[in-house]
DNA sequence: ATATATTTTCAATAATTATTGAAATTTCGG
DNA sequence: CCGAAATTTCAATAATTATTGAAAATATAT
């Protein structure tokens, strides 16, 4: 296979693996061909290589600066801005828990921490399975949280084969 | 907070938590309803309880059970179908990996050994960089699978253990 | 300061995804 | 079997989400 193909079916599926997860489409592609690029790139390569708007190219590298997934680079000598993307993964997949935690799972929690304080008898079958199911969903999100807490502090990525340990 | 309101907000976020995650927002509620529903439920149940249609319900369901979320339960003496979620949050969320791994890591996996072939000269720094993303990329991924499998095949979580007796 | 290059915004539009509801199919008691 | 109840399907429609492109704002060179 070719460099051009490779590289075109490579964005191509980690845009389609991102929406899995709730990242649009574009927002991976962007960040699949800087991923895949040596040097930095500027709006303009992106806008050209993708075939996708101004727009929605601005839109989007903003949005991969927000997660902390590209940085603006400065280039002497040049007007336009470039960007690049993070190379080592493991910094990668930590800076995505990391923002996942903090938007998703903390808010989540704090939602659970009001919801098992619900009014009524516990003797109550209805609320009893509310109860115990939320408290069940606490405890594991708040041991989920810590054992990701201790994933982004981790410098290398050989700590996910030391979680193992933790399972058996 | 009375029952029937944070029955409500229970449902309502745990579907807005499910569309960050790639499921569908009526999927993720319907789970959520069986979820903290001590007995059973039939269409018509998570239909009016839900407000939505016949076919939405059914479809969802189906595939929660797809998912292995949720099995049909026979009840003698009724017609109907029930349906019912696995209560254990530790199964759960071992049954979702389970899935999203074949689904999508796998999958994965296999298309970055492919791309991990490409020609070209390795000196060429457009190759490398392609390269050495990739295979970074699946050297991570590797692992992964490894850890999750692990997880998967791990009996308890390693702390809800206790909790999870009361549920059973 | 002015002209020009560059970036950003956002209303309009397109594309995608979810939902409905009625018809078709299946199941099951009598 | 027959008929009613229950389930499933799926084309039509609605709702949501992504994308465009042109105008506004900003930055920079001269």
């Amino acid at each position: 296979m070719k460099l051009t193909e490779a590289k075109q079916q490579f964005i191509s599926s980690w845009g389609a693996f991102g929406t899995h997860w709730g990242i649009n489409r574009t927002m991976a592609q962007i960040h699949a061909l800087l991923l895949v690029s040596p040097e930095p790139l500027t709006q303009d390569d992106i806008m050209e290589e993708l075939t996708i708007s101004r727009g929605n190219t601005n839109m989007n590298i903003r949005e991969l600066i927000n997660w902390g997934l590209v940085d603006r680079v400065l280039i002497s000598g040049e007007r336009k801005e470039f960007f690049s993307a993070e190379k080592d993964i493991w910094k990668v997949v930590k800076q995505i828990v990391k923002e996942r935690k903090k938007r998703e799972l903390e808010p989540m929690l704090q939602l659970l921490d009001k919801l098992e304080a619900v009014e009524g008898d516990k003797k109550d079958k209805e609320v009893k399975t509310f109860v115990d199911t939320i408290s069940g969903i606490k405890k594991l999100g708040r041991q989920a949280d810590k054992t990701l807490d201790t994933m982004i502090r981790a410098e290398e990525s050989w700590f996910v084969g030391a979680l193992m340990k933790v399972f058996k």
